[in-house]
RNA sequence: GGCGCCGUACCCAAGUGGUAAGGGAGAGGUCUGCAAAACCUUUAUGCACCGGUUCGAAUCCGGUCGGCGCCUCCA
């Protein structure tokens, strides 16, 4: 299967060949742990298991590497901003390392519960900083730093493609339009690759250096991580749109000065979620997470399925609204895969005869992972009454390695047990019926839908069904 | 000021030159005690507006109006 992805470099979407014929390695830039992982963030990384997950099933073997931004970062560009990390730990009364802890587990709770899949390598910051500087002295030798006011700069008109990506014209650039330019540096968009002062009072995480006791830049760990775990070139960087900018923009401009070379093929970034007042960001303060969509009744899956409703480089607008049309359409979706089953009973479908919704599914998630088409290809097939019930479940499936909502793991028994008293319910509904007291029966009924079970009666009796 | 994006039915959302996917919601029908589920039927001569290019445009070009994002940490 031939894949087609969009590429932030070209700004088109080009066929993608990995540089190995079998293998693709992609770098994902992970989560800053300070705080809960808001559901845009999720988006980002529900995108990346797409974009992964759809390699994987064009043929290629994957070696997917994310960091975790353990290391403080600033809260603005310069040295007088406040360090995230520190901020949480003092309002958490936690050490930093505890704080990076707890969010990281909480983040890879959130993603596990979305089914996305675990990085093959999960790098922390932390766990790297004589890679990083390694990759700083690398730079000095060349030329390419500079110490001004104890700390290393990158200078970036020592790179003569500075700002390709992001297509940044230098010249129009207003920097320090909305914040003040650091007075050390030579250019305005030069960026710091080694802090050595700090004015935080409890800075805890320092480290010596050839420049001196401190920590690192922002930019530099992606790069000297990505390139330890996937070499000096590799196929696919991905991350969210608001990195192409300033972060992947640095990265580039300090890996290629580096290496003297190509460094990341592919660039690939995901759009926004945005809620009803517009960008969902942390440093509003406020922002929806997992837990609480979860609290509001939503299962993960009803999130994962919003997501993939729309494509992901289009700005996607969050309202409780639309996170129930997902709900009723997962749900619809889900019960007509556990009734395939049932029909299918024990007979091993193949997807033969699902030819072709299988061929559009292809066609579409080859075409710069277009899953609301896709999804459309999965409803197809599920719908068509001229295929047999194995056949439509197995092509599904096949399709599920994509979607990831773990078909496969839904469970008819799993949707028929029932708490004890719901059992009575239901019992209690059967004699009702049997008398005729159809004001009870649907009084009963209306007490079952509330707890979350449907009833369906068939002349066979009445069966029960979870919703999950 | 620079860069980029969007405006498609009641809602969400694909489609980017050949005559509007899909889902949700609604309506009618079969079935049912009534429902639910399932199935069938149904809901945009039109894709913000105005011009232009073309045999043909939601799709390309120009303009107008409206909305959004990035250029500070941020997915």
């Amino acid at each position: 299967m031939k894949l087609y992805l969009y590429n932030t470099m070209t700004r088109s979407v080009d066929e993608f060949v990995p540089l190995e014929d079998d293998r693709v390695g992609l770098y994902a830039c992970g989560p800053t742990v300070y705080n809960y992982a808001h559901i845009g963030n999720l988006r980002s990384y529900i995108f990346e298991d797409t974009l992964r997950r759809t390699i994987a099933y064009a043929g290629y073997g994957v070696s997917h590497v994310m960091n975790v931004t353990d290391v403080g970062h600033l809260t603005d560009d310069q040295d007088d901003g406040e360090d995230k990390m520190i901020k949480s730990s003092r309002e958490m009364g936690k050490s930093v390392w505890e704080i990076a802890e707890f969010y990281t587990d909480s983040f890879f709770h959130d993603t596990d519960r979305l089914h996305i899949l675990r990085p093959h390598v999960t790098c922390r910051a932390t766990e790297h900083i004589d890679d990083m500087i390694a990759l700083i002295a690398r730079l000095e030798e060349k030329g390419h730093t500079y110490t001004a006011g104890g700390n290393v700069y990158f200078a970036i008109d020592t790179f003569p493609t500075y700002g390709q990506l992001a297509q940044l014209k230098l010249d129009d650039l207003h920097a320090g339009a909305r914040i003040e330019v650091d007075e050390h540096k030579r250019n305005p968009k030069d960026f710091v690759l080694w802090f050595t002062k700090s004015k935080f009072e409890n800075q805890v995480m320092l480290w010596d250096s050839p420049w001196g006791r401190g920590y690192p830049g922002w930019h530099i760990e992606c790069s000297a991580m990505s390139m330890k775990y996937l070499g000096e070139q590799f196929d696919i960087h991905c991350g969210g749109i608001d990195h192409i900018a300033v972060h992947h923009t640095n990265e580039i401009a300090q890996s290629e000065a580096a290496t003297g070379k190509q460094w990341v093929r592919w660039w690939c970034h995901s759009e926004f979620l945005l809620d009803e007042t517009g960008k969902m960001s942390k440093s509003k303060g406020e922002f929806l997470t997992l837990d609480y969509l979860v609290s509001r009744g939503f299962d993960p899956m009803d999130y994962r399925y919003f997501c993939l409703g729309a494509h992901y480089r289009s700005q996607l607008r969050f309202t409780f609204e639309a996170l129930e049309h997902a709900r009723n359409s997962r749900r619809a979706l889900f019960s007509r895969i556990l009734e395939l089953r049932k029909q299918a009973g024990d007979s091993q479908g193949s997807t033969e005869g699902a030819g072709r919704w299988l061929d559009e599914f292809r066609e579409h998630a080859s075409q710069d992972l277009n899953m609301p088409r896709c999804l459309s290809a999965l409803w197809g097939l599920v719908k068509d009454a001229s295929i047999d019930p194995a056949c439509r479940l197995a092509a599904a499936c096949e399709m599920d390695q994509v979607f990831g909502f773990y078909l496969e793991q839904l469970n008819p028994e799993k949707a028929e047990e029932i708490p004890f008293e719901m059992m009575e319910l239901i019992r209690e509904r059967e004699e009702a019926r049997k008398a005729k007291d159809y004001s009870r029966a649907d009084e009963i009924r209306a007490i079952l839908l509330a707890n979350g079970i449907e009833i369906k009666d068939t002349p066979s009796g009445t069966s029960w069904r979870k919703l999950m």
